[in-house]
DNA sequence: ACAAAAGTGTTTAGTGTACACCCATGT
DNA sequence: ACATGGGTGTACACTAAACACTTTTGT
């Protein structure tokens, strides 16, 4: 024990970015703060590390106190440390953020966080660097997408190719040829017909499907080019 | 202050994973430890975290202390917490890995840490979860190089086209065709003529090239298909 | 019948890949 | 002269991208 005796230990806390799509647009979860600090303000969800609990338990906790989701898409992004970062004490904060299917949350939990789905658009000034954190999230959902299927996660588990060409559109802010996306989406074989059809859509039903999850893992493994319109997604 | 007081306070680590390659192999800078814990096995460079230091400056003090570089690459690359990786006491480490040019070191404060370059080939085990930090690392390089120019970043200020391609070769572990990895890299434009020779080479001498500095930093923004067989490399 | 959205087909341009060939240097 | 390695050119296959057309459903 000695050994490390004379170094400071310090406060970890972990933020999460909840990732949501509703059919049209990019959402994430926030939580309107009535506690201290920051009362009243945005921010993400979090909370602090605790003795004896992994990093990564910690962060699937956390998520599942604010959504009572479990084993959702969940990525560690970066952990951010300058020094002033939380005016309180110095904190710094592992980030993680996760992908989870709108229709599968549970309301009264998020109720009782005072939490709501914002549109990216329309998303407010958060408190501390979370805005950064928000950034850096973005790019890397959009970095990872393009390479590996997890677009899928933010779906539920019936699906049209239209949604899920929304829900890309709606990742990286731009439009894409309907004919296109569609031949390379069945090229990849991810998807298993169910014979039924969309019923909410007002005119031509579309066909729905599932993921093939065989297939999925293994496309999670390598990487494909879901867009190879790679190079103008740099900005972020 | 009153508000985060109940919340335990962890020992924050650093770990450096530093890439270097020699014209031959892809190398890490690895330490023999002649302290404790573990003493006499290797590891990654590490330190703790100072109150009143980012994590980014902890992360280049560290480099700087082992190699004498400042400036060089230096990108997190994830933070390790699963709670019993240091038997000693709960530490989280943040991990970084950082690309450097071997000629560049000082050798004297590489001596004085009992640090020595290890091919990746033949790369010892390493204490605690070293071993896992760089399989992600080597990963994350393959990743990132096969999108972004940070190969240059490995090699000396001068340099041939085949120099570069044996280095791509090392990172990825693959045979590539000359005729087509000098054209792909021409194409973009990177590589500035110095008119000079190589000198080191038995036969014909290779050109010399410079970094276009302007170019690069381009590069590193925006995204471009390096090595487009990506599909191969998923294992890590 | 018509509008709106879903699904299928085709053509063209560009990029990746596999080659064959020439040039420069040291022995 | 010859071996070794650096540099340039060309042909073929495959993929991305642009575009036309048909089908399904609700009003």
């Amino acid at each position: 024990m000695a050994v490390y005796q004379h170094n400071t230990r310090i406060l970890v806390a972990l933020d999460c970015i909840i990732f949501g799509f509703d059919g049209e647009s990019l959402k994430l979860l926030l939580i309107k703060r009535n506690f201290e600090p920051e009362y009243g303000k945005w921010s993400l969800m979090g909370g602090f590390l605790n003795e004896g609990e992994d990093l990564e338990e910690a962060a699937g906790r956390i998520l599942y106190n604010l959504t009572g989701l479990r084993n959702n898409y969940l990525e560690q992004l970066q952990t951010f440390g300058t020094v002033y970062r939380d005016p309180v004490e110095r904190t710094i904060s592992v980030v993680y953020y996760s992908l989870v299917n709108i229709a599968d949350q549970d309301v009264a939990a998020i109720q009782a966080h005072n939490a709501s789905w914002i549109s990216l658009d329309s998303k407010p000034t958060l408190i501390f660097d979370h805005d950064q954190m928000v950034t850096v999230a973005l790019q890397r959902l959009r970095y990872k997408a393009a390479l590996h299927p997890i677009g899928f996660e933010l779906l539920p588990s019936k699906f049209t190719v239209p949604q899920l060409q929304k829900l890309y559109e709606a990742i990286y802010g731009t439009q894409l040829d309907r004919r296109n996306f569609s031949r390379k989406i069945m090229a990849t074989d991810l998807l298993l017909s169910t014979g039924e059809k969309d019923t909410n859509s007002v005119t031509k039903k579309g066909q729905l499907y599932t993921l093939n999850s065989d297939r999925y893992r293994k496309y999670l493994d390598g990487y494909y080019t879901f867009l190879p319109e790679l190079a103008e997604l740099s900005g972020g």
